[in-house]
RNA sequence: GGUCUGGUGGCAGAAUGGUGAUGCAGCGGACUGCAAAUCCGCGAAUGUGGGUUCGAUUCCCGCCCAGACCUCCA
């Protein structure tokens, strides 16, 4: 049971949705952390907000591997949705070449983000039957009902239904902003399987040929690799209710002997300029949209630049700073050698004090002095720390001057004309050239070592 | 309408029952032929009205404002 080499508990503090506190982590199994983060609906790119859900498991993820022996870290792909079945029609397009070009094309934008994949990565289509069997016991158990070819889950029948999001099935009734489907025994009673026409992708299942409910998929398949108990289940904060106050009922109540998660973790919504991010406001933005404005780097330093549970404004005057404070921190690694050092005790505090990441970044700036300064040692630390939040790991060189081109001959061509013309004490002409190079995008710092240069 | 968050300098954004981090921007200076980078220094904030307290930005209540959720949005 216990190891020796386990940290002594708790050694991280965490917000928990369901309790609405910050408190002490304790796994169920030291030896092995079980986290389950709810992953993207594969009809489009995906967008900055998926984005800093992702960033905030990533986070969380590298943090637990830090301090726990083994972590498995599962994250789902829901492939059958009707957003995905309506997107395939309107592109002409068969569902299952969409959810594969999407998929592939989250796959990418996270690895340029420095995303590491999660361990497992389920698929809702790859689990109908997980599905299926769980609907048929929740129908044995008397917390399922059929009713003209659905199934639908009762929520009268789970006393503790709302205990989640602190709701209770009177409010929401009384502020319903949808009409009640008919054949729904209670308003808040919610879909687990319905019937498919023939043109929508269906399964045949003892209540005909269908399709899954949304959140039935992530309760199978949290359950089919991390069991009735977990430690750890995350997401937006817009999926508090209804889709995890409905994974945790169905859950419980098919696996009464589980806990289901013991600690929710929900990031907050971001900003776009101010404004709520939406397709009417026409501010919706992708990773690919911010990336072909500044290096993947500089987003992910901007998205942890605010606290995961508080609202962000992202802003393009934001992206360029945290450019620019990406270029100081390279230019403390660039300056001398950097010894391999352990993650300074600084940012761990902050980090394992519910997910500091901007206090964290703050003693990124302390070190970077240092090591501008000359501590070396504090460039190892600075290198460290900017790890666990999965920075700072590239190469300066590649940072400042991008991919090796053959463009650098001509720009060090011209960096050699414009020393002589300074040695030669023709400013005027060494001016121009430097001129010359900025309007090329590239700046030249003089030092007593020579002339560097930078892209801009 | 209901539930829940949150309002900190010009901007971003931490923290805290007892003189409010950090970064960007700004200003002054050093360095530089001039820049760039770096360094030194400066100014600058707790939405509003009450309450509790020796003391409140922090705890409590009202108000104003913003945001999220209220049946398939990260």
């Amino acid at each position: 049971m216990p190891h020796s080499h386990l940290p002594p508990h708790p050694v991280l503090s965490l917000h928990d949705s369901q309790s609405r506190a910050t408190v002490p982590f304790t796994p169920i199994d030291p030896a092995h952390v079980k986290v389950y983060y709810c992953g993207p609906t594969v009809y489009d790119l995906a967008h900055i907000g998926n984005l800093r859900a992702m960033l905030t498991a990533d986070v969380l993820v590298r943090l637990l591997r830090h301090v726990y022996p083994r972590v498995t870290f599962v994250r789902n792909i829901t492939d059958v949705d009707d957003k995905i079945t309506a997107r395939a029609r309107a592109n002409g397009e068969d569902i299952g070449s969409l959810t594969q070009r999407t998929t592939e094309e989250f796959h990418q934008d996270l690895a340029s983000m420095n995303v590491l994949p999660p361990d497992i990565e389920p698929r809702a289509t790859h689990n109908i039957g997980e599905m299926q069997a769980m609907i048929a016991r929740l129908i044995e158990n008397g917390h399922a009902y059929e009713a003209e070819g659905h199934v639908l889950f009762s929520v009268g029948s789970f006393p503790s239904y709302g205990a989640l999001s602190g709701r209770n099935p009177e409010e929401l009734e009384a502020g319903a902003r949808v009409e009640v489907a008919p054949y729904k025994k209670a308003p808040g009673d919610f879909v687990l399987w319905k019937p498919s026409d023939a043109d929508q992708p269906g399964w045949d299942s003892p209540w005909g040929r269908g399709r899954p409910g949304w959140h039935i998929e992530c309760s199978a398949m949290s359950h089919r690799y991390l069991g009735d108990s977990f430690d750890i289940h995350g997401g937006g904060s817009d999926l508090l209710f209804p889709h995890h106050e409905n994974e945790r009922a169905q859950s419980l109540c098919c696996f009464p002997h589980g806990k289901f998660a013991n600690y929710w973790v929900h990031n907050a919504m971001l900003l776009v300029e101010g404004e709520k991010m939406s397709k009417s406001l026409g501010n919706f933005l992708t990773i690919r949209d911010v990336l072909a404005q500044a290096p993947a780097e500089a987003l992910r330093l901007l998205l942890l630049g605010a606290h995961y549970r508080s609202t962000l404004n992202y802003t393009q005057a934001g992206l360029q700073e945290a450019r620019k404070t990406l270029d100081r921190f390279y230019r403390a690694l660039a300056a001398g050698p950097v010894p391999e050092t352990d993650v300074p005790e600084g940012v761990m505090q902050a980090l394992a004090d519910d997910l500091n990441t901007p206090k964290a970044i703050a003693e990124l700036h302390a070190l970077a002095a240092q090591a501008l300064a000359g501590d070396r040692q504090a460039a190892g630390a600075l290198k460290a720390g900017a790890g666990m939040l999965g920075l700072l790991q590239g190469d300066p060189e590649q940072w400042f001057k991008g991919d090796a081109s053959d463009e650098d001959t001509a720009i060090e061509a011209l960096i050699n004309e414009r020393l002589v013309a300074r040695k030669a004490r023709d400013f005027a002409k060494a001016d121009a050239l430097r001129d010359q190079l900025q309007a090329q995008g590239i700046v030249l710092e003089d030092t007593k070592d020579g002339t560097s240069w930078r892209r801009a």
